[in-house]
RNA sequence: GGCGGUAUAGCCAAGUGGUAAGGCAGAGGUCUGCAAAACCUUUAUCACCGGUUCGAAUCCGGUUACCGCCUCCA
């Protein structure tokens, strides 16, 4: 069984064949960085993360490629409007990005490259552009002759004729052709600027991606990702300057996550709506906020709101107590039981069930549901008078390493230890109940959840967690 | 106008031809000294209309509503 992607290029799943065997080359636009990123910027971060840990996962080596855009219009009126240096801005922001997203579950890329790190590299791709004609300069701007490259539009599946119905032409236009977009941008007085051929400037927003996925990963890559409204015109621009500098495809699957919304509108940076990873890790577990986004298919558009936020907790946390109760009965456990096989099969079985559902297209929602299943048995299993230490440390382990694969954690927080008092008065319960004197017995567990500390009785004793 | 998406129980959400997964919330029960956790039971003719088919949430045609891209945006 192979893994399926859904290809944006050709709108359906296709089955996924690396270029070299074993390994993936894979791209993921990443954050302007003038701002604290909000969740809609943080969907497309967890989403590939997770694409990247289950190839991974399923035995590939994957270079995974993930840019900062470390100079633009954005940053530099960001930069002006704080009295801050632009680099230092971007610093800034860059470190704030990694603290959310790290937060949030995942890894760092195996590359984090920087446009202002990649200026030869991406003057160079300007000038490929200009000699073989699909580019020109025009008053210290460079920009790419989009009609010349016959596939455009084949991305957004739109036709260059209604591209140009709904083109806006601009006051002073430099262009050629309306359609046409910027490579290079003249500096403006006062602005930061790189030397170039054509004069001091800047890098137009498309040509980076294009430059850095080329340096790292080479002509033509696997799988380039990023959230939906990226697809045009970043992705079809994309694509028109790799393709006509190289002549080969330049990804062989795109892959766009859908938006965030909130009352059913887009959350963006434009409009205003949106809620920053940062503020909300402050009230939520950053590890909530990631099983609910994992809980909803990447395609598809989720709606964001605190209560449905709080719901996912609750759902959380029953898969978290699951094994926080496997893991409470590993101690009582035996060596061997009769029924082993029968439960080691069925463990197994639910391993291959979650592998099937996330090798179509990587189908966390229904991911999610066999880990569910696994609770079920799990907590079904732990019905029986005895267990098998076997038996249960597979539960364990699968446990550990599904949720791995999803960038998922199992330890809910506030795991730290006891203080001493809290002991005594855990251990006086115990011997108040011994002595069927359940007032003392109730009254201390009333004490203790006033502190927010949940008892429960087993028969395999008393635990504690907290509320 | 062009392109694309969505419409499934109180809420969230899977499901692309065989009579609706899963979770949250609710109700009843079992277990428990009482709880907690857990387990069991329980809640939908899948936006609307028509068609194809032995059979459709699922395919085809049409209608409605909402959203997005076409301009910076994950």
């Amino acid at each position: 069984m192979s893994i399926k992607i859904y290809n944006t290029l050709t709108q359906k799943k296709e089955d996924f064949i690396p270029i070299e065997e074993g390994k993936v080359k894979m791209y993921v636009c990443g954050p302007t960085v003038y701002n604290y990123i909000h969740i809609g910027n943080a969907r497309p971060a967890i989403v590939f993360d997770t694409v990247r840990r289950y190839l991974e996962f399923r035995g590939y080596e994957v270079n995974y490629i993930s840019n900062f855009t470390d100079v633009d219009d954005k940053i530099i009126r960001a930069a002006n409007e704080q009295n801050e240096d632009v680099f230092s801005l971007a610093e800034r922001f860059i470190q704030a990005y990694f603290d959310d997203v790290t937060a949030l579950g995942c890894k760092h890329a195996t590359h984090h490259p920087r446009v202002t790190e990649n200026m030869d590299e991406i003057i160079e791709f300007i000038q490929g552009l200009i000699d073989k004609g699909y580019a020109y300069e025009s008053d210290g701007d460079v920009y790419f002759r989009t009609k010349k490259f016959e596939d455009y539009g084949k991305l957004s599946h739109q036709s260059v004729d209604d591209l140009h119905l709904g083109a806006r032409i601009e006051v002073g236009e430099k262009k050629e052709d309306p359609l046409d977009f910027a490579l290079w941008k003249a500096a403006k007085p006062g602005e930061v600027y790189w030397e170039s051929p054509w004069g001091k400037g800047r890098p137009g927003w498309h040509i980076e991606c294009s430059a850095m996925a080329r340096k790292y990963l080479g002509d033509t890559i696997d799988i380039h990702a990023g959230g939906q409204d990226l697809s045009f015109p970043h992705h079809e621009n994309e694509i028109a300057q790799t393709e006509s500098l190289t002549g080969k495809p330049f990804a062989n699957y795109w892959m766009h996550n859908g938006y965030i919304n909130i009352n059913n509108e887009k959350m963006s940076k434009s409009l205003g709506n949106f809620v920053l990873v940062h503020e909300i890790i402050k009230k939520h577990d950053p590890n909530v906020l990631r099983f609910f986004m994992l809980s909803v298919h990447y395609r598809h558009p989720i709606n964001y709101s605190d209560e449905l936020l709080n719901n996912a907790k609750s759902s959380l946390e029953r898969l978290q107590t699951a094994y926080s109760n496997l893991k409470y009965r590993l101690e009582s456990s035996t060596n061997l039981t009769d029924n082993d096989e029968k439960w080691l099969e069925q463990i197994n079985e639910y391993r291959n069930q979650f592998i099937k559902e996330m090798d179509d297209d990587f189908n966390t929602a229904n991911a999610i549901t066999v880990l569910f299943e696994l609770a079920k048995s799990a907590n079904y299993y732990l019905m029986e008078k005895t267990t098998s230490t076997k038996v249960i440390e597979q539960y364990l382990k699968t446990f550990e390493d599904l949720f791995d694969c999803l960038g998922l954690s199992l330890e809910q927080e506030n795991e730290e230890l006891l203080d001493e008092e809290i002991e005594q008065l855990i251990a006086q319960r115990i011997e108040a109940r011994k002595n069927r004197d359940f007032k003392t017995a109730d009254d201390i567990r009333d004490k203790l959840k006033s502190m927010n500390i949940i008892l429960e009785d087993t028969p395999q004793g008393t635990r504690w967690k907290r509320g």
